[in-house]
DNA sequence: GTCCGGTAGA
DNA sequence: TCTACCGGAC
């Protein structure tokens, strides 16, 4: 169960609200109403979008919602598009979902990555459904219990089903308002995001928090867009500080970069009549997907037989936090030497935590595997 | 190659 | 407050 996280006292404060930038008589347009302007005319249909941004009142609208925010975490909207359509497809509503296998719901997850996503939105359909009688809780305070609902998902609910005044405070938002104030950031900087909820809760309309917070993040979706904004195209041009500083992609400064450490593993195909050998374990990561089985290569060079393996080549992938080089391995030719390396292979396996599973061949695109290991798949494919 | 993007757990 | 987590676009 989640610790307390202090999000949601965001969400009640902003209840009070702080007015907003609309006043009676004022001729210009303030730039949320400019904004707002902007997004009736270029507000794209979207799969998981009711007509008119309306405010979420359907419980099968709320559910496409939350599916929908879920993939979009640390995702492009193009990259979500596809996972959306199949998921909702398959899982229509939360009693679907919760009633669903794990491994199933990481299945129409594998490949668009973050797959913890996928375990908490299956552990929150089940929360929604045994706990809340299958409906979304109302009671943001609630939310705190939640998996998988943060500060930004916390505030875009909170303003698109209670109609709060709250902001939704992604990667986009962040931008917009980094660049029309000239907001240097840095964007790892935590007090950088909350300046950035605390100014956009001055100027959220409060009758139309919900299409506020969407026309943001589409604004910087589509025209202030993180490398070659669309200035020109761009509503709130005028009143931009970053667009009159002549460079606005300065506007947030970037998160320090982080090192990229090498790892080298060897990979092997373990095949017997049982089938292929493969692994998964609970944390770290690509947490819950199954692997083939892969040792440090320092570790499988420690006086084992796996070294028995013959080696066909490399396959190369990148992490953003690491870079992995595996060194794929396959049986050894006498049959002798196989069972030994195999037995040796399975012991350091387990010594280092994971859990094993044979499969057949033709089992192999029913389970949930990240791309890396999809590539390693290929390359093993003729072996088998 | 470099950059982008929310949440949980420590 | 910091770090781990994935894959795709440019």
């Amino acid at each position: 169960m989640k610790k307390t996280k202090h999000r949601h006292s965001d969400v009640q404060s902003a209840a009070r609200g702080s007015g907003n930038d609309v006043r009676e008589g004022d001729k210009t347009p303030s730039w949320p109403e400019t904004l707002l302007a902007w997004y009736g005319a270029h507000r794209r249909p979207l799969p998981w979008r009711t007509p008119g941004s309306a405010p979420l009142s359907e419980e099968a609208d709320v559910y496409r919602t939350v599916v929908s925010e879920f993939l979009l975490m640390r995702t492009r909207v193009r990259a979500a598009e596809g996972y959306f359509r199949r998921f909702l497809e398959r899982f229509p509503n939360w009693d679907e979902l919760a009633r669903a296998p794990e491994e199933e719901v990481l299945r129409f997850w594998q490949g668009i990555g973050f797959y913890r996503r996928a375990t908490y939105l299956h552990s929150l359909a089940r929360t929604v459904v045994e706990r809340h009688g299958g409906k979304f809780p109302r009671d943001p305070r609630s939310w705190n219990e939640l998996p998988g609902i943060g500060p930004y998902l916390s505030g875009l609910l909170a303003a698109k089903l209670l109609g709060l005044p709250e902001p939704a405070v992604d990667g986009n938002a962040q931008r917009v308002v980094a660049r029309l104030f000239a907001w240097e950031g840095p964007k790892d900087d935590p007090g950088f995001v909350r300046r950035v909820r605390d100014l956009l809760r001055t100027y959220i309309p409060p009758e139309l928090p919900g299409t506020f917070n969407e026309a943001l993040m589409e604004l910087g979706e589509t025209v202030c867009t993180p490398r070659s904004p669309r200035c020109p195209e761009c509503p709130l041009q005028d009143e931009c500080a970053a667009r009159r500083s002549g460079e606005p992609t300065r506007y947030p400064r970037p998160a320090s970069p982080r090192p990229r450490p090498l790892e080298e593993r060897d990979v092997y195909l373990c095949r017997t009549e049982a089938g292929i050998l493969l692994v998964r374990r609970d944390t770290g990561l690509l947490a819950r997907l199954w692997h083939f089985p892969h040792l440090s290569s320092a570790s499988a060079e420690a006086g084992s037989c796996c070294a028995d393996f013959a080696f066909i080549g490399t396959v190369e992938h990148a992490f953003t936090h690491r870079l992995w080089i595996l060194r794929l391995r396959v049986p050894p030719a006498s049959s002798a030497t196989c069972g030994r390396a195999r037995e040796d292979l399975v012991r350091l396996l387990a010594e280092d935590g994971w859990e094993t599973r044979w499969f057949l061949p033709e089992e192999l695109v029913r389970v949930p595997m990240p791309r890396v290991f999809r590539k390693v798949e290929e390359r093993f494919a003729p072996f088998w």
